[in-house]
DNA sequence: GATGAATGAGACTTCATTCAT
DNA sequence: TATGAATGAAGTCTCATTCAT
């Protein structure tokens, strides 16, 4: 079992190194195995086909990505450290290619319900995950019963993935830069005001 | 050459249908010859080739849906009314597919970059029009000075394909009515504070 | 009838052309029509098809170059003229690649025997035509009587077309350069021996 | 390993025949597989593309004829006994098609600079073989010293392919066997000049 | 006569998938 | 389990040819 497991991780992880480099169109079942060193033929006795496989790695690469992020930004603060820290996760996710994986495959689980479920099935631990940050800070304003944390977590996430999409367009990351600059001096202004009097005890 | 037009507008538009009802993967020329009631061979005497085509067929996507936001938002003055418009243009965008189409086509860009040159130069127009109107209602804020127009335009950009994305992962549009909901009442909160005296002269 | 005449060779020559500057594998009826500039259905009212044209092609350019070589070697007397001449000839043929096109009709006439009878047709008067030369030189030597005029016009004949086959794998034109030197120098020593005494009268 | 080699071979074989069958035009992947009895996506298998295969035919024809001519005429000494051999292995080449491949290869690698460089690799050990053959006659004649081996070499296999053109034109092969007639008729003269006393001590 | 849009067959090629070894 | 050769369907694209205008 540790051996099927272990083969497994093999061909999940060669999987989502040729979707990174190569991108979605190109991941085909013998650019994989070239990738990973193996036949194609054993790709099948580990995954019923082709979208088994790409269900596994989004799972797989979500996963390391969620890890990733928990581990940056769970003793974060200040929103300002908050944005600055996911501008350095935001060009992590850009760089390594991984996220362009992800939405690669969710614009392609339109044609396929298998994948599509598998998506959704990985992302909602991103929602609990966006959740905890967004209500950590809501609780610090005179709003916190106003806002709806789970709708502002989805409309974070949702924003996220929109400039992912929006920065593999641009050929230079300078809109991004822009984006984040400008983030950051709203942080500093939501800083200085959760901290004002009245505000916290 | 007007049949020319006619002609090719004719296989742009199989195209689209062909895009947001069967997936970007299964938009092959046979498909969309398929879907329009022509010979593929036809798609070849309009188009050099089948990236030709996905490029026309985003930009007439983009240019009609922009055409139609254009005329939807041109003289909305509340943020109320703001949001309830984009939520009808929202789900209209969803129900037809052609935004569908569009984010399919922004996905498949990164392997592509004749494809990515025409969604870029496709998204400007749209990046201009959020402007004008991000422009409209920051204008009437104390905080007109701070605000960074073009960043925030690209922000409801991101914001509103990261939408369409999670939306078409969602078997239902429960998520997305509830974005709404909660967004409107953001914006009523903001039409009461920018219509509060010492606000506006 | 003359209109027709004109635009058929109009037709023809822009076949020539295409062959000459393209190849046959690119000489389509569409790339022949542009390069004449006319529409790529006029083709069918002057020939049956593009075989049709092809042979019609083959004999344009066999007869303006026969009549090209007729014109250079009528006069020929010496040996080591003629093999100048030929030398010239044999570059012209090489440069504006009119018998690369000859070359590779017969080629292609292995599989299609109207293209077969129409290269043999328009092959007969050259093979006259060698043998106009071969017997003029063979008559000034002691070899007269033995010598088959008709062989030695074929040989010759296939001698040329062999070096045509050779120069076109050449990248450079060194080996048929190096070719017609020593065939020069075999001629003159022909030019000495043939105008010995007790060879001519 | 070997069955990797076996299937390759059998590929080349099919390919070889069917161009001497069909003709270069009708060498196609799908005409290739109906020939050898397989399915046409196994020659991508072993083959980066047509192009490849065809490089691949004409190698493996151009050492198979090689071989067999180098067999039948590495102990002739007698001018009248090459001639006759010759004659022979001509009347093969053109029975079995297998230089009709080569010479359709030829033409078409015009259009194709690989084929070109894969044509031309393979003529250079036929250039060494006949330069073999030449000096072994010309060494016994009073020109040794002025008859260079390397073009004379060039012209007989120029003379080789041209004939060999020809051949496929006419539709019997009478002229050819006329030409050979006389050929051996000029052979026997040189085998009686050439062990005339004086000319070999 | 001429045009050029349209057709349909067929070419090359790729790929997921299977299966004998 | 693993291999890698083989298959067959499908994809992109080109082309000779036709035909309404």
């Amino acid at each position: 079992m540790a051996a099927r497991t272990e083969s497994r991780d093999r061909i999940v992880r060669a999987t989502v190194q040729t979707l990174a480099t190569e991108g979605y169109a190109a991941t085909t079942a013998r650019s994989v195995a070239r990738t990973g060193g193996f036949a194609p033929g054993v790709i099948y006795y580990h995954f019923d086909d082709l979208e088994d496989l790409l269900v596994a790695a989004a799972q797989y690469t979500g996963e390391s990505r969620l890890a990733r992020y928990r581990e940056e930004l769970s003793d974060v603060t200040s929103a300002t450290e908050l944005l600055e820290r996911l501008e350095r996760l935001h060009t992590e996710d850009v760089a390594d290619g991984y996220m362009a994986a992800v939405q690669e495959l969710t614009a392609a689980s339109s044609s396929s319900p298998k994948l599509a479920a598998g998506i959704r099935t990985q992302i909602e631990p991103w929602q609990n995950f966006a959740e905890q940050i967004a209500a950590r800070f809501v609780a610090r304003t005179p709003f916190a019963a106003l806002v709806p944390i789970p709708e502002l977590a989805r409309a974070a996430i949702a924003l996220f993935l929109g400039m992912e999409m929006l920065s593999h367009l641009d050929t230079d990351g300078a809109r991004s830069d822009a984006f984040f600059t400008s983030a950051k001096q709203a942080a500093a202004l939501f800083d200085v005001m959760a901290s004002a009097p009245g505000n916290l005890p």
